[in-house]
DNA sequence: ACAATATACTTGCACACTCAAGCATTGATC
DNA sequence: GATCAATGCTTGAGTGTGCAAGTATATTGT
């Protein structure tokens, strides 16, 4: 108990590291109409080809179940940020349609959301976040 | 679109990160019938003086609103893993002391984290991890 | 061809968490 | 010392998410 372990003392700093982090974030969006989850989807779904993905993608992309990528969606859908499109080859997958509404709506958030990781990370000088980003990707 | 911001990427790939290891860890302690924020009170509280903490310190120290905290730990309460106590100086407060179960329930607990956490970083190097560690702590 | 299994969702239920409102107590100001 | 704001906490209502079960389609093995 005197000496703690390093690894979870760093996994328990970056747990509530994270969870303010996205709260600060959830707040900036919140302008645009938009959380954070909303926000990663339509950032997932900006980046593929052709603006689409199935659901399990998203959710995976997305880190949410199943379930909840259906639920998240449903609101996106009713105003039009995201729209269905089936699948020639597998009449299973529903895929996700990024709209001209939502790579709008997307846009404008991603301003707020760049000014406020850039702000995120400012404590850092440029090398250290590229070394940061360097270490958190390999794990 | 085409060059993204560095620290937009880096908030998008700690937020799939941190979330993908919280339920991991949350399955690692599921077998000592807690959770990942169960056990964040735990450990917080055996780090505290006298380990006991009043509810709005322990809400900052782990991330969640005063009322996270009477909800989380009312079952804590029930299985007597925490106990309410009063402050002598101030009635507001209700100060929560870790109980000898309590204490033992987290040490076990520990071990299971403490191997799941080394596990987690285990990519990088030790000399990595310490340069993660310092990073994030500057965040 | 047909059964068995796997995959892509969706839905019902449960749980964890937040926010806003409320209560009790304390501290500050006049 | 009375009032008014601030603090610590609890509670009611609502949101977001997961899990397990269900449905529809696809794939695999025989």
């Amino acid at each position: 108990m005197d000496t703690l372990n390093p690894a979870l003392d760093l996994v328990l700093r970056s747990a509530l590291l994270w969870s303010n982090m996205v709260k600060k974030a959830d707040q900036q969006l919140s302008v645009h109409g938009i959380s954070f989850s909303e926000f990663g989807i339509l950032h997932q779904l900006s980046l593929a080809p052709q603006q689409r993905l199935s659901r399990i993608e998203l959710a995976t992309a997305v880190g949410l179940s199943a379930s909840g990528i259906t639920r998240l969606l449903q609101p996106m859908e009713k105003i039009q940020l995201v729209e269905k499109e089936q699948n020639a080859r597998d009449a299973r997958v529903s895929l996700v349609k990024l709209t001209p509404a939502g790579q709008q709506i997307y846009l404008d958030a991603q301003q707020s959301c760049d000014f406020f990781a850039t702000q995120f990370v400012s404590p850092l000088t440029p090398r250290q976040q590229e070394t940061l980003a360097d270490l958190l990707k390999r794990l």
